[in-house]
DNA sequence: TCTCCGATTAGAC
DNA sequence: CTAACGGTCTAATCGGAGA
């Protein structure tokens, strides 16, 4: 039996949310801008439409913005977040078989579902009446195909916001795949699709068909996979619960330049602060922390300076304070006077579960203070992030990021509930 | 020549 | 008024160092 993957994607999901609270905005080009203002990554179809290009620094759209009218809205994440829990909410009641993908992105495996079709339009409804968010559902063997139906039914108003590519007869298929863009397959993107090109791989048919060989020796073994998966053999499996991090990187843009030492440090304990509480979170320690510092890479009239530095630790943890005083510690060592600096992060690393650590053969076995944080984390998570502070963290507003636009938290604070 | 490891690249969203 | 270009994460591959 050939398998029913379903790939549901929320529609222009950034700006959906908003809309949700704003029905004002149905008919209006709204777009939603990334971290500090800086680009766009969400667009209504009416901004699509009008040619805002995804991804675009948003001070480059503004002439057409203003000729048109377009509304810009800075990011609000904890909106974003909670809007996006409860449509896997809904979703997951489909299937326990599915794997959440992003914050706007859910596989369900709708295989022996009975009236596929029914069903694939019920979840549709459902989402959006609970929720007031739109979603697309794709129905593919694979998830690549699966992500490739979504996109035809996003694409297509015909389908209704339903498309299953295994209803389809060979020739469909094939008819379909020749009128897809290579760039359009997942795993696809901007470097391989021009690369492909040379080879006279245009569409994502060519991609199916090319050799197998020689794809797989120009162009390694993810490409092969993609091929494969085109093919309808499964080489990408749900991954039904989600794994720990490997990595955590807290880093930001600043809203201005900025020059003094204390201001970077002020702006890492804020970084270590949320990178601890999330190693904490999944229950894991880290044995290495890197901090890096950037001048503006786009003023290439200024002075250019992009330092990083990582420190082993003697022993793995996560205890925001100790976390910060290395934090402080390698930036302190990096600052040099003089420079502008736009941006800085730390990367935690090397990270393992608490229940596991080396002990050091000469050293003494030492209990870390645990209860400190775990009472940190509770006050934040009961009172609010930042209730309970780390360092200087935030007493410095010179370098927090723009936001000039962004709407109330409707669904995660009290204050915010909007009163009819 | 083989293995290991850090750096780089490419991708997703 | 002016300046203004995001943030996190993973996997594969490359290339140098050392065994």
């Amino acid at each position: 039996m050939t398998r029913q993957l379903a790939l549901v994607d929320c529609n222009n999901f950034y700006v959906s949310c908003e809309r949700v609270f704003r029905p004002d905005l149905a008919q209006v080009p709204v777009v939603v801008l990334s971290n500090n203002d800086g680009c766009v990554v969400s667009r209504s179809n009416e901004a699509k439409a009008l040619g805002i290009q995804m991804g675009r620094p948003w001070f480059e759209c503004k002439a057409l913005a203003e000729q048109h009218g377009i509304l810009a809205l800075s990011s609000n994440y904890a909106l974003y977040a909670d809007m996006s829990n409860r449509v896997m909410g809904i979703l997951a009641a489909y299937s326990p078989n599915h794997e959440v993908y992003s914050i706007d992105e859910c596989f369900v495996d709708l295989t022996g579902t009975p009236q596929l079709r029914e069903v694939s339009y019920a979840m549709r409804q459902r989402a959006v009446q609970w929720t007031g968010i739109p979603v697309c559902v794709g129905i593919g063997p694979t998830k690549t195909l699966a992500k490739l139906a979504n996109h035809v039914a996003k694409k297509h108003p015909r389908s209704q916001g339903v498309f299953n590519y295994n209803a389809l007869t060979l020739d469909q298929k094939a008819q379909l795949l020749a009128h897809i863009p290579v760039q359009e397959v997942w795993g696809v993107g901007r470097k391989l699709s021009k690369r492909l090109a040379c080879y006279g791989v245009h569409t994502a048919w060519d991609l199916r068909q090319a050799h197998t060989a020689t794809l797989r020796a120009q162009f390694g073994v993810v490409i092969e996979k993609t091929q494969r998966e085109l093919q309808e053999l499964a080489c990408i499996e749900l991954q039904e619960v989600s794994s720990d991090r490997q990595q955590i990187i807290c880093s930001r843009s600043f809203g201005s330049a900025v020059t003094q030492l204390p201001v970077l440090l002020d702006a890492l304990s804020t970084f270590v602060a949320n990178a601890c509480a999330k190693l904490r979170a999944q229950g894991s320690h880290a044995a290495m922390i890197q901090v890096f510092l950037h001048t503006n890479r786009f003023r290439q009239d200024q002075a250019q300076y992009t330092p990083s530095l990582a420190v082993p630790l003697p022993r793995p943890t996560c205890d925001s304070l100790e976390v910060s005083r290395w934090a402080e510690y390698l930036c302190t060592r990096m600052f040099k006077d003089g420079y502008q600096y736009k941006k800085a992060g730390i990367v935690l690393s090397e990270i393992s579960p608490q229940t596991h650590w080396q002990g050091d053969l000469l050293e003494p076995a030492v209990t870390s203070n645990s209860r400190l944080m775990v009472a940190l984390d509770q006050l934040n998570l009961r009172y609010g992030r930042g209730t309970v502070k780390v360092s200087t963290q935030g007493a410095y507003t010179d370098w927090q990021m723009r936001q000039e636009r962004k709407s109330p938290d409707y669904t995660t604070r009290w204050a915010d509930i909007p009163v009819v």
